[in-house]
DNA sequence: TTAGATGCAAATAGTTTGCATTTGT
DNA sequence: ACAAATGCAAACTATTTGCATCTAA
């Protein structure tokens, strides 16, 4: 069972968790799809991998991700299950299209100054960020 | 029945939508809220003021406040339920404190340019946005 | 070897739907 | 008057929990 490790899971490993099946594999769909994934998405997905995988464990290692800021539960679509989003480097931002509820990510958002002027003024230790767009993409506008 | 509207109650009506009692009632309770609440919060919070109003009609108010993009739900704890945050002219930050879960306000948030910028690059024509911050509050670091 | 993880199945939330009845305009 | 909205209760979907068993380190 020694295939070379993705960033995330040597984190993982690092910081003290098991990397069991059930993890991993999780970690591999959500990797796999870019990680904009609802829990349903990746319910199905695991189970295709493996089926002997259960459900629990998808939702204790979404749980577990989430905690280690891997991931992060957010609001895509108007649904109502969370859209698990993967945070590379603890930050994440992109622009949804209202009308066809398309995700557009992007990458620079130049929030570092404002980050350090709210620590400063407020006296707070920001470790991430999530920025939301709405609005109406190229095709639907 | 006939007390001031608040503005977005007025919004409610020009809008063609009945200005019924349940919807009233959920909008006043996420207005004295300060619009940030959990459906399960809203719940209660109706209940207690009109025990009346079924369930269904909260969720299918939350429903249409959506669309009118008069609240957006969100995730500002790891729990599983969508919280409800108010948009009042259509943008809205706060800084979570992940320990506590304390929201924090700030006004200004200097992505009038990144917005324009935005705009013309991805030829996309952009109404709104959500800032969320995650971090220490004072208390917690 | 053993604490930590798992899979299962049953219990709990949380949300939606169909429909007869009520209500705002 | 009447389309729109409601309340109810039942159906559904999503998530969590307890526990005996298994497994990565």
């Amino acid at each position: 069972m020694s295939e070379e490790l993705s960033p995330r899971a040597q984190r993982l490993r690092d910081t003290g968790y098991k990397l069991t099946n059930a993890r991993l594999t999780v970690l591999n769909v959500l990797e796999s799809h870019g990680g904009h994934m609802t829990s349903t998405q990746v319910l199905d997905e695991v189970d295709k991998i493996d089926s002997e995988i259960g459900r629990a464990s998808v939702f204790r290692a979404l749980d577990l991700f989430t905690r280690l800021s891997i991931i992060r539960p957010t609001y895509i679509d108007s649904s109502t299950t969370p859209t698990y989003v993967m945070l590379p480097g603890g930050h994440h931002h992109h622009i949804i299209c209202t009308n066809c509820n398309r995700v557009i990510e992007f990458e620079d958002c130049h929030l570092g100054q404002l980050e350090t002027e709210l620590e400063r003024q407020l006296n707070v230790r920001l470790t991430g960020h999530l920025l939301e767009f709405y609005g109406l993409c190229d095709r639907c506008s």
